[in-house]
DNA sequence: CCAAAAGTGTTAGGAGTACACCCATGA
DNA sequence: TCATGGGTGTACTCCTAACACTTTTGG
């Protein structure tokens, strides 16, 4: 056990990338032995954090060590630290002995994060480690590890709120992007359909969502004009409004 | 150091409570000896958990040895853990060494809490432990703890953010209340003031907010008619709706 | 010329906002 | 009878929701 780490606390990241289909989730495919066979199940990035870090600086740190992601919008979660989460299911409690984990007791704080993943701008995923983009429609399908798939349930949720009040449809896209995508953002977290007329007017009532005088390349269809977002204007002008729903 | 303690994580609570013309927040007092001189100082209520404890548990078990409340509506933050919090202050690294706490590194996960402070249902403090309600306004001004400042925002921030969208006002008053004390919470969390009929409209369209057929006594001017939040009704009902706002 | 997605306006209903006076009670 | 907060309606504006056809491009 490596002294510079906690041996009770660490994190988890939940990654998800919108492919301009799907809302996809980082995992990492794990081996384990488990009754003399090899099955193969699922976790979330994550690992113990050091005595000399934060703990945003320990979510960067081991995401990127795990997946060389770097620079994403981050955010952290609340904790999971039921007493049995390393123990409900006995293929992690064997895995656990099988890495020499010494600690009957970690608490996990998770981290949510959003990052693009158009073909454009190549995702550099370090492949020596396993990680694997998964439709988070298939991922209750499959076996997670300890509380991940609650952690990751949580995280769901927890984007759908951020998403109804903040500017984060953005980090799932590209920098300049059609409104189709920024519809289907909101089309495919949310579970709807939208009308297209009614979803352009709302956007063009904000003005931090700017047109550009671009337009898509090398599409087979009439291409769309390109926009992006933009933070000046958007924190100049939401300094104001009141709006309450009980 | 008590070895039931897990010695690096704990809770800390911010719990609010409404007593019908301000927000308060329950402060625990501290005098430390700093410098030859007795300070004083706050804190929130809060303290290491044990290892066979669940997080949630941990929590109601420190808020009701410091301060004797149980029940109350209680939800996670998330953690804060910086590598400096609690040696921020010279004070609070004095007030460490005197009470011979060992540890360099502490992860805190704060919950908060809301809860009614009027004079009906009398609130159980336990004054032997100096806790106090202090008019969240006033708290600014005083000397908190570590980074308890720092959590006490991002708490009011939270309660603010769910208090949009979540029924969350009804744990703040008693279970009979008049529509004025539910106007009067909005806008002393949120810092506006609301147009009396408008608001009265907007309630009567919520059908989870129940007329009963009782008035307020002892008052000396016109009773105001009682109210209540029937949760059964808001639960069936909150299975629809689709908005958004960027 | 076909397939595919982009782009565009109108209408009707509901929600939000602004605004001023009378009512019931206890002291 | 006075002071105090309770209680009520209307008109205007703005947002939302429903709805179908034409345009531009590549193949």
């Amino acid at each position: 056990m490596d002294k510079q780490l906690i041996p009770n606390v660490s994190v988890d990241s939940v990654v998800f990338g919108f492919d301009s289909v799907h809302l996809n989730v980082l995992l990492i495919g794990r081996n384990i032995l488990y009754k003399k066979t090899v099955q193969r199940d699922w976790k979330l990035p994550g690992d113990l954090i050091r005595w000399d870090e934060d703990l945003d600086t320990a979510s960067k740190r081991i995401l990127k060590e795990l997946t060389g992601l770097q620079n994403i919008y981050m955010n952290q979660l609340k904790a999971f630290g039921s007493l049995d989460r390393l123990i409900r299911r006995p293929q992690d409690m064997s895995w656990l002995i099988s890495i020499d984990h010494p600690e009957r007791r970690v608490i996990t704080i998770p981290y949510y994060s959003l990052i693009n993943l158009s073909k454009n701008g190549q995702i550099n995923l370090d492949l020596t480690t396993n990680a694997h983009w998964v439709h988070v429609d298939d991922v209750s399908h499959l076996p997670l590890a300890f509380d991940h798939q609650e952690i990751l349930v949580f995280a769901l949720e927890t984007l759908r709120n951020e998403l109804r009040t903040k500017p984060l449809a953005f980090e799932l896209l590209p920098s300049k992007f059609p409104l189709s995508q920024l519809q289907k953002i909101y089309e495919v977290i949310f579970e709807v359909s939208l009308d297209k007329r009614n979803f352009r007017k709302k956007i063009s009532n904000l003005n931090y969502i700017v047109a550009l005088n671009e337009k898509e390349a090398g599409v087979s269809h009439r291409p769309a004009k390109l926009f992006m977002f933009s933070k000046d204007i958007y924190h100049r002008l939401k300094t104001e409004n009141f709006d309450f729903t009980i």
